[in-house]
DNA sequence: AAGTGTGAAAAGTTTCACAGCG
DNA sequence: CGCTGTGAAACTTTTCACACTT
């Protein structure tokens, strides 16, 4: 088990480097620079071969990268090689707008489900997979072995269900509710506040 | 002109607090320590208290900070006492996701135009503000003074847009498409990619 | 010659611990 | 006495610069 501490960024800047490969790929190059990748990827030369080594030896001195072995060994890194299982509670606004948003499907996660407190009126709202009630949360995670969830309840629930996912063996939860969850260390929570990105924002400008 | 440097992420958590602040204001609260606001913000108590100071002294000694008074110079400091105009360009899946959405609205921003290459098209999925040609950018943006956008076009567009944004007078971007933006060092983006989100939760679970 | 891998320096951020005020 | 404000210490992350490999 190796506990050499690697930066949290630089795990961060691993799922950029895949997507600017990926990119790279399509377009039928071989092998890229670390000046070049960190060019497009937007961080420095040196810290993209330092985020790199963490995790090995990939170049060729003198040449660069394999695009194509980099890519599928970052793949490999982030558990893409399978594809994930996610569901989503809560389909509200947000919510059913990142049902219908095809962007994670896209990038090879698969929403297997949604739950909300009132299945009826989500599915109204044109969402096109799985609605259900909230109350069989527990039931399904365990039973499709869920690990991700994104979860967009509004912020007064955000507690309790992230528990209850949690208790269901949940390991990682992408939050949209405006609220710093308390869960155990080992679960990771990501939190994305939109609103808060665009508050950000304001600060700097005159 | 002040230039200490204050941390870039001491503002991001500026903003958490602000919202911290409102809800204790809802509960009726007159005053808050920084052991309690720092623990709903999900951060330890010296960072607050840290953070708080590089804008100025606001707490008292032996008591902790006034609810109010720290929450409206918060919102003075973000530049969030005004309303402020927002644009969004690239009606598409996500984009017109983020606008059926009304988080904004509801935090004070008000989203006043959408631009899409497909006007038609982009009113057709029951978005529920003006929808324009893309073409209409730069003139709306001038006009009517705009200086945040968000930008949700696909990546191959996305450095085009941006451009004439910022030509037009943009100073901010939240930026949702996955393509690292190179721009003035004057305008700010924030970079907000969902895949990516998910992807960096995978490599957590086991 | 071109370009990676990496120790060591620099920069940035967080935490500590305590003086000082109400 | 409780709690803020803050300099200094500890820690984390980034950048530099160059030895080393193909």
């Amino acid at each position: 088990m190796e506990k050499i501490d690697i930066p949290k960024k630089a795990i961060y800047r691993l799922s950029i480097y895949h997507r600017c490969l990926q990119r790279l790929q399509d377009n039928g190059q071989e092998t890229v620079s670390s000046t070049a990748l960190a060019k497009v990827a937007g961080v420095k030369p040196a810290q993209l071969r330092k985020d790199l080594a963490y995790f090995g030896q990939f170049g060729t001195r003198g040449l660069g990268y394999p695009v194509e072995t980099l890519g599928s060994m970052i793949r490999d890194l982030l558990g893409r090689e399978r594809l994930q299982p996610v569901v989503l509670v809560g389909a509200g606004n947000l919510g059913s707008a990142l049902l219908r948003y095809q962007g994670f499907q896209k990038e090879g996660f698969e929403v297997v489900c949604a739950f909300d407190a009132d299945p009826d009126a989500a599915r109204s709202r044109g969402v096109g997979i799985p609605v259900r009630s909230e109350r069989e949360i527990e039931e399904f995670v365990r039973a499709e072995n869920v690990k991700l969830a994104i979860l967009c309840v509004p912020a007064s629930y955000a507690q309790l269900i992230a528990n209850r996912l949690v208790a269901a063996g949940v390991q990682g939860i992408l939050n949209f509710s405006p609220v710093m969850l308390e869960l155990p260390d080992e679960v990771v929570v990501n939190n994305v506040d939109l609103a808060l990105e665009l508050e950000h924002l304001s600060f700097f400008i005159r």
